[in-house]
DNA sequence: TCCGTTTTTATACAAGTGTATAATTTCGAA
DNA sequence: TTCGAAATTATACACTTGTATAAAAACGGA
């Protein structure tokens, strides 16, 4: 009998480093770094281990591959909640804020992804570069959030207090979504976006709504 | 010749257990917990490999030693910043936040230490309890200290709102300290500090003012 | 001075690691 | 239908890892 069913198939070279990075993730989001292994991952995107060298030149190419679409995912999730044209400017601050306290970006995964990254970050200079570029993309975005949210509200605030605004604002996101996700019996539902808002609002001195529409 | 030199010496459980620690910290803040390896742990305490297994059973178990040893001074740094009986409650608040958000605790080596352990809380049931632990006690020791601070202000407030100005100043705190250790570059001298201040007197609704106190 | 406890070293081992290389298999183009 | 380039597998290798065990050395009490 000649061989009828094929041993493997071949994919596309977008398909497969997906598929090698998905289970990058999902084994460092299970086992921490120490889990992500190239037997490992290979199994469970069930290839064989060699077909990794194929794609990265190296274990570290992977890992970087891997940080950087995680990256990407948290920004783009946060930054969609702000994609509404009808939307004000106090709405969209409300918004961007609610959803980055908000699951699926809060989550226990994504937080230990991150951390396990974070280790990363000395050693690797494109690690170290991407870090940096993730930080001051979305604590810029939220500069130009509150700025725009105190211009419509006739507020003036000096270059030095809106850039100290964004800083604090960063923080108290990163700190809630941190221990949110690295404790998560520790909030109630919804506590964290409502503590967010509030400490936002706090912050630069207006009081943030939570808006209804983001699912 | 009779041998007039010792080959090595005999230390107390205490200190060798401290220089097993230490070593392991100041690896895990170099190179990351990949790089606390039993060998290269040993090397750099001046012991042999098999010497660590005679005071910890595990490896494991040496590695949440130094946990506990690291959160312990951690917590310790700051707690000592209120340990001045002369101060009053806005003060003593102050004198925290600005303690938690300087040197040493803000330290590039601490946040990455703290971020390779965050990976291991996960799998180990007692670093698990220990991360818990440390932060509840940290956020209470904050909440104690705005409560007081808003009672001499004549400010009430209810349970509730005092328990979500802690989880949010914690937050700041917790976000800017994040950032100040992983991005050295990013903030100019003192900002750290004077952001958290004007931010948990933003949240807590009174102005924090700088003890000079602290060196 | 000598001895016994226990600290410390020395050495070995099995398992797991990332990487390299050659042999297969697939699948589209000729 | 054939053929060749590229994807995928198969296998091997050198190295590091944590752990185990026995031998050696130190040092206080007799």
């Amino acid at each position: 009998m000649s061989d009828t069913s094929p041993k493997f198939r071949r994919e596309t070279a977008e398909q497969r480093k997906d598929d090698l990075i998905q289970a990058t993730l999902s084994l460092i989001a299970e086992h921490g770094v120490r889990g992500a292994t190239v037997r490992a991952i290979s199994k469970r995107a069930d290839v064989t281990q060699g077909l990794i060298r194929h794609y990265f030149s190296t274990k570290e190419d992977l890992i970087a591959a891997a940080y950087e679409h995680h990256m990407g995912c948290m920004t783009e999730l946060t930054s969609a909640s702000t994609d509404f044209a009808s939307l004000s400017p106090i709405e969209r601050l409300s918004a961007f804020v609610a959803a980055s306290l908000s699951p699926p970006v809060v989550d226990p995964s994504s937080v230990v992804v991150w951390a396990s990254f974070l280790n990363k970050v000395r050693e690797d200079e494109r690690m170290q570069k991407m870090h940096e570029q993730t930080y001051y993309e979305f604590r810029d975005r939220l500069e130009g959030l509150i700025k725009a949210t105190l211009e419509e509200a006739d507020i003036l605030v000096s270059t030095k207090d809106l850039r100290r605004m964004a800083i604090a604002s960063n923080a108290v996101i990163d700190g809630l979504w941190l221990e949110g996700g690295a404790l998560p019996t520790a909030f109630e539902p919804n506590e964290l976006p409502e503590i967010g808002l509030e400490s936002v609002g706090a912050i630069i001195g207006l009081k943030l709504k939570i808006t209804a529409g983001s699912s």
